[in-house]
DNA sequence: CCATACCTTCACGTTAACGTCAAAGAATCC
DNA sequence: GGATTCTTTGACGTTAACGTGAAGGTATGG
């Protein structure tokens, strides 16, 4: 949909990194290749294509996905099955659209979409009550430093109220 | 500091629930008895007390503490590590009130605070990126949704049309 | 006082998510 | 075209955070 591998003009050499070799996906988001590998294992990303030589190659599509999960692993600490579910969800939609290929009853799309519906709305449900967890921690937070700072503040003025009365 | 076990009126059995078995801690918190020992063993959450036939007494805050641990374990996905980093920030500034024990100097005190201090603020800064984060990934989930729902109501109106044609 | 439920300390098992090597096949540079 | 670098597929190791008994002490209600 996006860029063909053929490169349109002749020019050649220009046609970016639609297609990496795992070392250089692996850098550009952040994991290792063993990290990709095991994604691969697991279903959780397949590399968009394969050289003839039996590489596993990259797209920039997949880069984002890998970014994607290392994001949901880190930020949320989600588990990789809680993040395939997440995936699976944004899938839906790019499989119902590329289902103008209408060998798919509408229908069954409907089933598709509702399915997709229910699940992005558990993880809706699930961001605002983090969100609404976070800023609580936050609020609690930001009060200790208050008052940690204020404790400083009252030691510094009594130390300095010693010094004055020790000269 | 908040209540005395000696029950200060002399109704007694209203002592509340200041220092609980261990099986009943844990179920106060919605862990295991495994996890509150495994807790201990790693120096994360020792009970407040032993019962004279040695067995773990956990008191209010211990519970407390205790679901504190489990929100930040599985709403922020942070390691039972990170988590003494934060408990441990936290300690530090009841420790240095009650350093009205002032065999501490004030210059030790004032180290710790600090101390606690940066972690505090490194802590903060972490919530806030997390905050950032999670609310774009929100933002985003909240547009897939309404993608979703327009593409179903789309297709409803489509087999709407279809149905109307073969009547 | 005794049955039953709960607790203790080992100690080994488990799961997820990789890390780490080994042996051998591609790709690339000069 | 040979050396160097990258990649492949196994296969075993590792770490965190517990689970799951076993063998035996403790608390408690009738």
């Amino acid at each position: 949909m996006t860029a063909r591998t053929e490169s349109p003009d002749g020019v050649g050499s220009e046609c970016a990194a639609v297609s990496q070799r795992i070392g250089v996906a692996a850098r550009a988001c952040g994991v290792t290749t063993r990290t990709l590998r095991y994604w691969q294992e697991i279903g959780l990303l397949l590399p968009s294509g394969m050289s003839e030589g039996g590489e596993r190659l990259y797209g920039d599509e997949d880069v984002k996905r890998a970014a994607r999960i290392k994001e949901l692993q880190e930020l949320l600490g989600f588990s990789l099955s809680e993040i395939r579910v997440v995936l699976e969800t944004e899938d839906i939609l790019d499989r119902v659209r590329s289902a103008y290929r209408a060998d798919m009853r509408p229908a069954r799309q409907l089933e598709l979409l509702s399915e997709a519906i229910e699940a992005n709305d558990t993880l809706l449900a699930r961001l605002d009550d983090t969100l609404a967890r976070v800023r609580a921690f936050r609020r609690e937070r930001a009060q200790k430093a208050d008052r940690l700072r204020a404790r400083v503040a009252e030691l510094e003025s009594e130390m300095a109220r010693g010094r004055r009365r020790a000269k």
